[in-house]
DNA sequence: TTGTAAGCGTTATCAG
DNA sequence: CTGATAACGCTTACAA
């Protein structure tokens, strides 16, 4: 590999020189700077981002912490959608966005110690147990983190409207003529405890009383788990005549089990589900959802990640809530009298 | 940060001794190693890559080059599958992962010199137009490459079977009693060759001529083209019995438009998609498509170059070819004659 | 306007 | 067994 000294000598000049040269600088001839660069683009030289950073203690690198080994990773659309968008707004930024993940084989076995060990501006946390602890080791360092859905003190957090989000669709189901709304709820996140309060707000805005019989718990992402949840509560005496879902994913295992009961979802029955994933508009009946706009999201988190890395003296990012929308579709049916 | 030195000092050694001692060299006594490493946990060393790979010339860092603008990026299931997987089992052999892009902020606009600035041991090649010189150029170099479903002189591939898969998709489907089977192939790439020859080996072999007004084609993971050209087949005087379409999403559109036609999928025509993605499975009726590994893919990818980097001197790892299989679904119905 | 030299945090070589 | 020293490729005071 060519580097700038063999510029150097080929110019007939120093390293300095050529350093200089190959970033315009402003204290060397226009001359110089052309047959410098004209020399190193000859000669197929490539800068070295590493030797380049040691020195100036700064990577142009972000790292990513995303570990979701329950809900199959990648795979979920909602963060593979916010990840692209992390992914395109850092590189149009100039900067380069690694995975940041714990291994026996890494030097280290922490979050902290692995951004630092790779020498990353900073970091933007995506979906983790927010309860771990190197979690919050993360967040309580120097280290620039911004985390998406989660807050802690001091941290700019991207944020997705969960409880208005909720709130927006139970009003709409209402607005349908509903009162006997179930909601499946994920796993007692952050996220899943908004959902929650956005449910019941909406229900004492509408004065309907909060049935502790139309609240069931399942995991995020796994339809058979909602679908046994959707038999539980079609087998109540006064079952719901609509049902909100963790998760598009999740309703689909809702719209299973309904139909093996014999009913028509969005004739018989009405659901909902949350997120707004492409399937959701492909799928008929087109789904009524959530849509959560995650693009928005992770674009959102790598601007305020790379503000708060430019700016190291200023205050940190103010967060950001990111509004969705109700999709309206044709699995919430009107209700006759 | 605390560095080498520091600990030094602090030892009453040198850097050379702690350096040899933070990687339990042979040559140190144990009793020194175990003061050394006491005291860098004890002061909360952290290694630095950056340094560490600027000496050995070895970054344990690998590249991604994932550029797919026109299907949705890392949404599309399949790749988010197969990037996954890469992530996972690079991550378990100690190397991090790194997308390589071109960007007009980056120092360089070649995948190749981007590769080299970030001091990539190897790059995986998932999903580009293969036909860019910037891949060219990068599977020329000395840089170890493993590319995905495309293949290059000298380069280790990781194959999905296209051929095959096709091939024994249509068998399963001839086996049904169809004889007049369309297939909507996704735009003119590689993997839509291998998909075509798949196609006309199967139906030669069943002495079913292959008739080019049921082939047509379509953007992969386009519903709405897909549902065109599904339009367009239902018009013709002689219509299919059953349609073979580009990918899961894309049989999505066809699905749509049959629906409009008034005809029931599954009943009164069949279809069949390609990929195999997780709402193949939940959808009602559950689909018939050709389940491609991504996971193997993937994981198989990042071996290979692994495998690639730490013996370089070994030939080149060679190509290999991932099995998929066929997804028995509802939507492709047997035929009475 | 250009060049010298030191240093970023490591590791490798070789001498003690 | 331990320690000086140079080198990896680059940038940056400071000197010329």
């Amino acid at each position: 590999m060519i580097k700038i000294k063999d510029i150097a000598k080929a110019c007939n000049t120093s390293s300095a020189t050529v350093s200089k040269a190959l970033r315009n600088s402003e204290e060397l001839s226009p001359a110089t700077i052309e047959r410098i660069q004209k020399k190193a683009k000859e000669m197929g030289y490539v800068p070295n981002a590493y030797a380049r950073a040691l020195k100036m203690k700064r990577s142009y690198s972000i790292g990513i912490v995303f570990h979701d080994p329950t809900h199959g990773g990648l795979k979920h659309e909602y963060f593979s959608t916010v990840i692209e968008a992390i992914k395109s707004e850092s590189e149009s930024e100039g900067y380069a966005i690694t995975f940041l993940s714990r291994s026996l084989k890494m030097p280290s076995d922490s979050y902290l110690s692995l951004a630092r060990y790779w020498n990353m501006d900073g970091v933007i946390v995506v979906s983790e147990e927010f309860t771990d602890p190197g979690i919050a080791e993360l967040v309580n360092s120097n280290m620039p983190v911004v985390t998406i859905d989660y807050i802690f003190p001091n941290v700019t957090a991207i944020l997705s409207d969960n409880s208005e989000g909720m709130e927006k669709l139970v009003d709409y189901i209402v607005s349908l003529g509903h009162q006997r709304i179930a909601f499946i709820h994920g796993e007692m996140t952050d996220v899943t405890k908004k959902r929650l309060e956005g449910y019941q707000i909406a229900l004492h805005k509408h004065n309907i009383p909060v049935r502790e019989e139309y609240i069931k718990e399942a995991y995020f992402h796994r339809p058979k788990d909602s679908g046994h949840a959707t038999k539980e509560l079609l087998s109540l005496p006064n079952p719901p005549t609509c049902i909100c879902y963790p998760d598009d994913i999740s309703m689909l295992g809702g719209f299973t089990a309904l139909q093996q009961a014999g009913l028509v979802p969005g004739k018989d029955i009405s659901i909902a589900g949350y997120d707004g994933v492409e399937l959701s508009r492909l799928y008929r009946p087109c789904f009524t959802t959530y849509h959560q706009n995650a693009t928005e999201l992770g674009k959102e988190a790598a601007k305020k990640l790379i503000e708060r890395i430019e700016n190291p003296n200023a205050p940190i990012p103010s967060s950001v809530t990111i509004q969705g929308e109700v999709q309206t579709g044709d699995t919430v049916a009107p209700l006759k009298k």
